[in-house]
DNA sequence: CGCGAGCTTGATGCCGATCAATGCATGTGG
DNA sequence: CCACATGCATTGATCGGCATCAAGCTCGCG
């Protein structure tokens, strides 16, 4: 299913069809189901934003008054203390969204900062909850949408807390090469968007670190790497290490 | 506090006066503005269940179906990987929400395991949905609260990502503490719940290591530590060391 | 009383941080 | 066009924090 507001004159390779991909997608079919509902969505998901490699989407501390579902690009989140350490929790992907820490406190708690040239749609938080009022089957999505982050963060927290240097790279390779087949990319050969620095703080580790780790797999021939651009050679060696088959 | 000791079946006492002691009243104040949504209310967390202490109140792969909100006692939550090794994304005190998690999948992913001699209300995920319809403040509350679940956890990850073992603790310690007096406990003097393993669990370091750090503290002043009685000393002190003052 | 669960403390070793040098690609200005 | 700067990646050498292994302690409980 694409996005209502393409529906109907949407060729199956029509270039908007990002839309097909998009988690939201899941979002829309419910409501596209009645006519008024459709027409409510257009209106909802109307406006779009692009944002350049480098820029912001949003930066911690600015009022938070929309969720953003990424078209094309990709974005990372970065999260900063107060002594300059910071974080970065996640990165985001097509048919992704951004946004949801905002909620809580009217106020964006991290940054979104785009890793290429992307666009994404913007969701206005009070206009999509009067919507998902009126859809039950687009509210429980949305419930979804956030209990899978929470999910996710998880997931993040055990990698963080209790896997080694070659585990964690391993896993988040697995991660990445996982969401990137989804979308019908290849899952064996892909281009990192992110620096090591960026890895290296997703993953708890320094940049050396992940730079070492990328080369030992090389070694091993579990990858062919060539700065950004990956290849899988042994996926199931790969995922051996990611279920914690060591020693 | 007028808590009922006597809730063997169903609740005796009148839901309306048990909720206005619960501290998560702030989900239930909107809901109460109106007379009809406060014995909507009423039916919803009619049901309650007590979990004893080291007993689980649901386990990774359960099918969801409810919430629940602890009204007393402590939990931690618990999830394992499949090579056994396994990590605490959170421990859960009076007033907070348990099983956002299983909303995605409809299956929970983690145990939540009583911690002491507990209560929960238990909150049937439909039946609130239903009410959240026609309630928007309820709505907005709950993203509230799910958001909130994420932004802690995106700092548990920046904890786990690039903090030392005594940031880490004194940071888990601020925390509680903060929690705690919220509820209206002392912010200098509190008893542990939880072993030093869960802890270390949480935190992403082993057993020996927290026991170190507790001894440390202690030398330094910070801390008076008994087992798992604490007494605060030094809150600023140790503030200091969660802010990164250090070198 | 003895047993086991949980806590403390010591000794040792390893993983990953840190410091440092180099390589390489891209961009910029003289 | 070259000289130089800048950002990113790789690799080596060294160091330190925490894990690991191990022993002994305390306390509650059958």
């Amino acid at each position: 299913m694409d996005m209502p507001r393409d529906l109907g004159q949407l060729a199956p390779d029509h270039p908007k069809s990002a839309c097909s991909n998009c988690n939201l997608r899941e979002l829309c079919l419910p409501v596209g189901a009645s006519p008024d509902g459709l027409d409510r969505l257009d209106e909802l998901v109307a406006t779009r934003r692009r944002v350049a490699r480098g820029e912001a989407l949003f930066r911690a501390g600015m009022p938070f008054e929309s969720l953003y579902a990424v078209r094309t690009g990709f974005f990372k989140t970065c999260i900063s203390s107060a002594d300059g350490r910071d974080q970065v929790p996640g990165f985001h992907m097509a048919g992704e969204v951004l946004g949801l820490d905002g909620i809580g406190q009217d106020v964006h708690t991290c940054d979104a900062v785009a890793l290429e040239d992307s666009q994404v749609c913007v969701i206005h938080y009070r206009q999509f909850q009067e919507l998902s009022r009126e859809f039950t089957e687009l509210q429980h999505q949305f419930h979804r949408i956030m209990s899978r982050e929470i999910v996710r963060d998880h997931g993040v927290m055990l990698l963080l807390g209790s896997m080694r240097a070659e585990e964690r790279l391993a896993a988040f390779l697995h991660n990445l090469t996982q969401r990137l087949h989804a979308r019908g990319f290849s899952a064996s050969s892909l281009v990192l968007r992110m620096t090591r620095e960026d890895i290296g703080s997703y993953l708890g580790l320094k940049l050396e670190t992940v730079s070492r780790t990328f080369s030992k797999f090389q070694e091993e021939g579990l990858l062919e790497v060539n700065k950004r651009e990956i290849r899988i050679l042994d996926q199931a060696g790969l995922q051996a290490l990611v279920k914690g088959v060591c020693c």
